[in-house]
DNA sequence: CCTCCCTTGTAAATCGGTTCACTGGCAGTC
DNA sequence: GACTGCCAGTGAACCGATTTACAAGGGAGG
């Protein structure tokens, strides 16, 4: 059996319908567009045809004429993150629920296929663009960008740049974990993972020091440790701190994904996280909660982000002169086990 | 600060670049595609303009002659499943490899959403249209749906149905599930999960009672369970399981999401799965391997299946008269520690 | 009966590209 | 020198919708 048993139909077209109907092409096109100027019965003579012939009105021929695609697109690092799918079906959810469609493209977080997709994008001419940009993104390109399309950045850090930006609060994120922490006792506490060309995870590197001097404590720099965000990272960089002489009492991780490899790694030295290590993660994946111990984390709700982001779109196309804004969704610090009721006297003594 | 400080620039059209290039906008056009007829001076100067004006092509307008949009739509159910995020993901990647966009959009397996989002896509005009059928599609429907576009279903079933379709071999994987509990000696195994609407769990259902007719295995439907596909639904099976006369000493669940609810049904009578009862799920998702104990499941390689789907779809649209095509994706046994050497007999004697 | 307005509908321009049929000019051939 | 063929490029039709300016017909008012 091969498809040409049943050919694809011919297309058809407004012209088609507004024959069937004994009408104009304009009739037809206002009566579908449900103007005042068809009369009831005309606008049922075409609805009729529509209807006999099995006409799909084309979004893409009207968008020539009325410079509306309807069409948003999204361009994010990677869907396998399940931060990032979630941030995704927010978004599209708010835009089926106004009749936009979501073209979506992910860059691997390199800069040259953000490029292209930004270029390709473009092309598609969608009414606007949302962005997360990777971190190497220059300043330049994200202003020159905005003389293209309306633009909506999926970060908090470009709030001087003449952007509408959505982000999470990761700064007081991190605050929070920290104060947490040093609550508990704890003074030798690591940062693991990520790399320093990341703009967040400067940021939040930067408040990591900033609460520890807050409290008095010294900055020990061989407790910051960078390495890739997977379960891989994590592990690594365990194995790497249970080497020191003096190892930590608390690990603060850069995302949940590496909190889990940190998990992985003292389990291998046969240690546990919540008796032997106080831990944080970011972001409350799913698995956080389930994990066994569960995870002690920063909670963002990525499907608000995705949500919020879509909606400063649809408000930015209905009213481009609309004020720059800037949405910072809060950061919640949930409390699990692994850092319950842990005294840092307890923690590593090998 | 408000936006209007900038304001967009106006769109350059091909006709400007043909004037800036003191060529015909018949040139401009043929230049950009590389056309033979076109000198190279000629080429260039054109290539010029376009880079000083910024020029972007419009693929929507070029779409309405060429009737070819380049763009691909795909209808899941639900992107907060890693399965389907990981799918969206591979369909994508395999997209964007050959220029062409992926339009996303949702049913949260609702067939009124369904049906309004096929016809959105239409509208949109894809090139084709990738589906995850919800289990109440009428056959006709997708039948029709041929009749617009290139279609490709993401389902094993609907084989002798004149669409392609690609799929997991989710009956061979429940078979091999089945086959490992009962050489482990397990007689009473019970079915977790889904509901009988659910065509797929309609098929691994036939297939768990056929192998267990085929070791002589009489059939209990107390044991088969229907309920939601989360782990609140796995959590309160395994609490009925628990209070029935003779519970199971096995369980194959529908999906993991529904075997960690099991794990966390029978940790909360103070149980273990992988000791106190055999555990099986389905989709090795990432957290099936770093769950504690680690999750023996059936693994489908959900990124293999948005890939392929979106490889077939771009032959079918290569070449239309393609045979008719069918991918089925083989499943896996992955063996962990929720079956390790795990006799029936140590199992829930209470 | 004539004018004016109102209602309903239409012809034609338009959006931004592609593509086909055609042209002017130049080199090669007999 | 006339003819052929090719090269480089152009004008105009076309894709499928929207939208504007205008027209035909009918009723109201004087």
């Amino acid at each position: 059996m091969t498809k040409s048993d049943r050919p694809r139909r011919q297309k058809v077209t407004l012209q088609h319908v507004a024959d069937a109907a004994n009408v104009s092409k304009a009739t037809a096109s206002l009566a579908l567009n449900n103007s005042t100027r068809i009369s009831a019965p005309t606008r049922q003579r075409v609805l009729n045809a529509v209807k006999s012939l099995g006409y799909v009105y084309n979004q893409r021929a009207a968008s020539l004429r009325t410079q509306r695609s309807y069409t948003i697109g999204l361009i994010i690092k990677d869907l396998s993150n399940p931060f990032n799918a979630e941030l995704t079906s927010g978004a599209e959810s708010q835009l089926a629920d106004h009749d936009y469609s979501l073209v979506l493209a992910t860059t691997d977080d390199d800069l040259g296929k953000q490029t292209r997709m930004i270029q390709t994008m473009l092309q598609r001419d969608v009414d606007g663009l949302i962005l997360a940009p990777t971190a190497s993104t220059p300043t330049s390109d994200l202003q020159r960008l905005t003389d293209y399309c309306p633009l909506v950045l999926l970060t908090p850090y470009h709030a001087g740049l003449g952007v509408d930006c959505v982000g999470m609060d990761d700064e007081n994120g991190t605050a929070r974990a920290l104060e947490h922490l040093i609550q508990q006792g704890h003074r030798r506490i690591a940062f693991v993972g990520g790399f320093d060309t990341d703009l967040t995870r400067q940021r939040r590197v930067r408040s990591y020091r900033h609460s520890l001097r807050r409290h008095d404590i010294a900055l020990d720099p061989a407790l910051c440790i960078a390495g890739p965000v997977s379960r891989r990272g994590g592990y690594d960089a365990m194995r790497a701190l249970l080497r020191m002489p003096a190892p930590p009492t608390a690990a603060y991780c850069y995302s949940d994904v590496i909190a889990f490899g940190v998990m992985l790694g003292l389990r291998a030295a046969g240690l546990e996280a919540g008796k032997d290590l106080a831990l944080i993660g970011f972001d409350d994946v799913p698995e956080a909660a389930l994990w066994h111990p569960s995870l002690t984390t920063v909670s963002n709700d990525p499907r608000g982000l995705g949500l919020n982001a879509a909606q400063l779109m649809l408000r930015r196309i209905a009213e481009p002169d609309l004020p720059l804004k800037r949405i910072i969704t809060p950061s919640r610090l949930i409390e699990r086990d692994t850092t319950a009721a842990l005294t840092p006297r307890r923690c590593l003594k090998r």
